[in-house]
DNA sequence: ATAGCGATTATGTATATACATATTGAAACG
DNA sequence: CGTTTCAATATGTATATACATAATCGCTAT
């Protein structure tokens, strides 16, 4: 059971040693064996196990560590970790490329305008505490003749008052904002929705049928930038989104 | 401009030497300096440059080929890889800790396992251009009494022999592969579909009924890992990215 | 009791060395 | 001319050793 408790360690055949103390532990603590918190053999217990130099055990703990599996403390040992979330990078997309690299001809069309003070509804999406004026805007994304994407769309006028003046007639609000509000954060959710009557009317769809939704957040600086929404019908469209893992 | 023109390395302060080279060789490489096919100093040129041991030099190298960044090759030298385009870092979840976070309890069920030769759909999955071993799982998570998401998974046995040893009956494919496999590079696919009678079956949902879908190609090292499609009820999930801009 | 201090201990980083392994390039050979 | 063989070379892995650093334990003095 445990790995401090024998001793005879047969000599494996191809992979290396450090191989094999690396996919030892990480059995151990993704089979559950090993639960969060458990102090795992200091290296000196590990290399009399595996008879071999406190380099390679330290050197596969080492990795263990940068992979955030384990956490070590000196003089105290190493630990299992509560399981991490991993990073990715998420490819922000931009409709009108998307549409033209689709090779279809890409149009804009401004459905709704209207500045208001804030609702209880805004605030929440925005993420506000106190009410404050607030521009609302609804369009449509066309790929050819066809509703691409629907967006629905808050923007928080005591962080950007200058787009109060702005009819966003001929330039979607995503261009407008981009370079003249730095963002310094942003928050995505993604979900499948049915689409409503009031979707479905606007991107000639049935209603019921199966929307992609990303909702997007803004911060510049802390204050609440924008809200913003948009819908998609299922066969029009697929995120994607490529990454390579973060590095310590 | 070349790292192993000048001598005149000044003593730092307080990082270590290891993060220093790692940090020079990094830079060097996200800035463009090093292109992509770029033959990096070996290791002999780097110990003479900062003065060091081989092992030094030979452990930050060994880490930047396991993040991607760099390819090394035997007798050749080691080479600048790809560069990255990041934009946004999305939180990639584990199912069992989202679920576990909802306080519910999680359960795992494997309902399929299928050992064959590739067919051409599954070559198009996980981009093979040859035929080879894989691996075909389907699996579902719970939250609680309620299906959570169905997992259909394609693992290339050419890659990750070890899988076809693995039942999987007590462990997802997920956890198993992680860390066992450090992956160089992934995609997503995020949509929205429609349930169709299967879906529908195994998710205890009705058919037509939304669904949000993640599907995710992995590499190690050029070669294709895994591909797998998550399949959540609309109303179960919510992708959540949050993320601050890349400091470039 | 307790606050401070030093010894102990586990990890962090670096060294020099050794041999294995894969691959290249050139020499030797049929 | 093509093929085989072999030495050179860069990386891969492992060793033993050394000292630095941080945290903990236990002792001591107040």
């Amino acid at each position: 059971m445990s790995l401090v408790e024998t001793d005879d360690v047969e000599s494996s055949e191809s992979v290396s040693l450090h191989q094999r103390i690396l996919s030892d532990i990480r059995e151990k603590i993704l089979s559950g064996g090993w639960a969060p918190g458990h102090r795992i053999p200091f290296e000196h217990e590990l290399t009399a196990h595996y008879n071999c130099s406190r380099m390679t055990v330290n050197k596969a703990l080492s990795q263990l560590a940068k992979a955030g599996l384990i956490e070590r403390r000196r003089r105290s040992g190493s630990f299992v970790r509560q399981p991490q979330s991993q990073a990715a990078v998420l490819e922000l997309h931009d409709i009108r490329i998307e549409v033209e690299a689709l090779g279809l001809p890409y149009r804009y069309e401004r459905l709704k305008r209207l500045k208001r003070r804030s609702s209880a509804e805004d605030r929440s999406l925005l993420g506000l505490s106190a009410p404050g004026p607030a521009l609302a805007l609804e369009s449509l994304h066309f790929a050819g003749e066809r509703p691409f994407a629907l967006e629905q769309r808050l923007i928080n006028l005591s962080a950007v008052a200058e787009a109060g003046e702005e009819e966003f007639l001929d330039i979607a609000p995503g261009p407008w904002l981009i370079g003249r509000v730095p963002w310094s954060e942003a928050e995505h959710r993604i979900r499948a929705m049915a689409a409503d009557e009031n979707i479905a009317d606007a991107l000639d769809i049935e209603a019921g049928a199966p929307c992609l939704v990303v909702e997007r957040r803004t911060w510049s600086a802390e204050h609440p930038v924008t809200h913003v929404r948009f819908i998609y019908p299922a066969e029009s469209h697929t995120l994607v989104a490529r990454f390579t893992p973060s590095q310590g």
